[in-house]
DNA sequence: GAATAATCGAGACGGTACGTCTCGTCTTTCC
DNA sequence: GGAAAGACGAGACGTACCGTCTCGATTATTC
């Protein structure tokens, strides 16, 4: 059924209605929604199963990891599956929806957990890691949502030497 | 006509239609439809309206002005017009239509201007400083967006104290 | 399982679903199907035992036994067991499907059998007999679909004074 | 728009949903539920439209009178428009919806009342005229709804025999 | 008493009509 | 002649019911 992926690439998320999936599954209406609350809850589960492919980062220096950890999320952006407008979209259906922002935020916290798990092998203790997951995430999602800016290496080098600095030797 | 602002803030933004706003401003929808391009343009205008309340921080250390900027940032958001609902409202907007996008984009380059100014005063030269501001400014929306996470006046000292150690002596 | 009558009286036809059905009689769904062909079936089945209580008249003159039979038949209408508006569902799924219509006008006979041959033992060789039937059945089923009008005593006298008029000394 | 007689004729009235008229009607759905309450009023509606048409009887007897009305009645339903049919499925829809009941009342009343001006120009005062009306559009409809039997002019033939006998000298 | 077959309850499924909702445009009516 | 009022075409939404289709579990039958 998460072959509804299909719909995604070729014709976009707007194009994406619960009509739309039942048909191309060959599926009625009603079985969608006997298992999902609708057409976002789908989508973010087909995302998951895709997600699962991000390898987590190898062992090296602080701003090593984080600058691969983010090369190779910004890889997957970037790559043929239209993720990108699809993450915008979820986004948006989450500020709308109530009860879909629960389960967008549940996902957004698994890579924030791979993130944490990756700066907690380097940081000091008492290192502000929240905020600087914040601000890590942060970029990637500003760039994602409104960025004209894009998203490429450079950028995730950057954040990695910003990241190893902001946390090196802070006692906070 | 912008004192549609008080639908905002009695009902929210999903209770906020076209018509609603034409009903609640006892004006024709058509009417608004010739000045405007559809309601988020609306809310748009009316938030940039309030949002130049907020004060241009004043001189001291690079930490001490990004803490002083995050933090009258995070107490308008936290205030009682329900700015917070709003900008998640029109963060959404933004993702689902290409041409809202744009404005919005606009809209928040304002703020990023005068952060932009800020830093400028203190970093050095060659510093990331628009990476830095995606970070400051992502963390912001971050937590905004999906944030269980508050935004207070603590978050706003670690922001400041971050900003000023990846600045720092950066000849990047 | 017929006593899903109990349906009809408590909640009305429109709630009788063969999901209901097989719910309040704690059966699968599909061995309804396996006995019936739907729900107006297992209605019909159940209403056609109820059906056989009705007496056959006794013998007087033609307009005391019409008299008679309508009456009794009126009724079990009037009753508490809620058969009209169970009749005119069924009278309206027979409109609706052609293969029940068939049943359907098979139950529908069998009363009708039962006048004509209460009207032969009174009426002259040749009279209209049929179309009597016609008028007197359609009398009733008027009254019953449509009617405010409602189906007492002094209507059953009316149509076999009338029947009796119609019939007596007619050699058509 | 009611031009969705069309549909009636070509695809019978289970073929006719509330989409299907509007898609037929190059109209908007929510504009047909604006002014009708389902696909039911509509048709009720259209047909009333044509059945202005049949034309009220001439002056005779009242056996030729009778005969008259009940003649041209019922080359109207044999008539090419499928009139019959849907008469059938509004008499059932009818019976399913308490709302439609009342407006398909409405409409059977104009028929009757032409009907009753009828007969009482021939019948004398105290004839049991409603009854007798009950039984003509009782033994009409109950050969509309079920009959195997046909409307021809053979049965208005009867039909007005048998009202002549019944209404005549009848001080009742 | 065990093995086999038939029947059942439960309920998911593909379909499809329903009536509601909101969008952005078009039309009418009044000041 | 411009604006309020609101009807309109369009089309997605989520619900309801239909009749079919697997599933195990439970009987009933046979050896």
């Amino acid at each position: 059924l998460e072959a509804s992926l299909r719909l995604l690439r070729q014709r976009g998320y707007a194009a994406v209605t619960t009509d739309t999936i039942a048909a191309a599954a060959g599926v009625g209406k009603q079985t969608i929604y006997r298992w999902w609350a609708g057409k976002a809850e789908v989508v973010l589960e087909a995302l998951t199963e895709q997600a699962r492919a991000v390898a987590a980062p190898a062992l090296g220096s602080l701003d090593a990891d984080v600058t691969a950890f983010f090369a190779s999320t910004f890889r997957l952006l970037r790559g043929p599956s239209s993720t990108r407008p699809v993450l915008k979209a979820l986004m948006a259906e989450a500020q709308l929806d109530q009860a879909f922002e629960e389960r967008f935020a549940a996902f957004v916290e698994t890579r924030r957990t791979a993130l944490r798990a990756l700066l907690l092998r380097h940081a000091p203790p008492g290192a502000p890691v929240e905020a600087m997951i914040d601000m890590l995430f942060g970029a990637l999602w500003y760039r994602l949502l409104l960025g004209r800016r894009p998203l490429h290496a450079g950028f995730a080098r950057t954040l990695g030497a910003l990241a190893a600095r902001g946390l090196a030797g802070s006692a906070r």
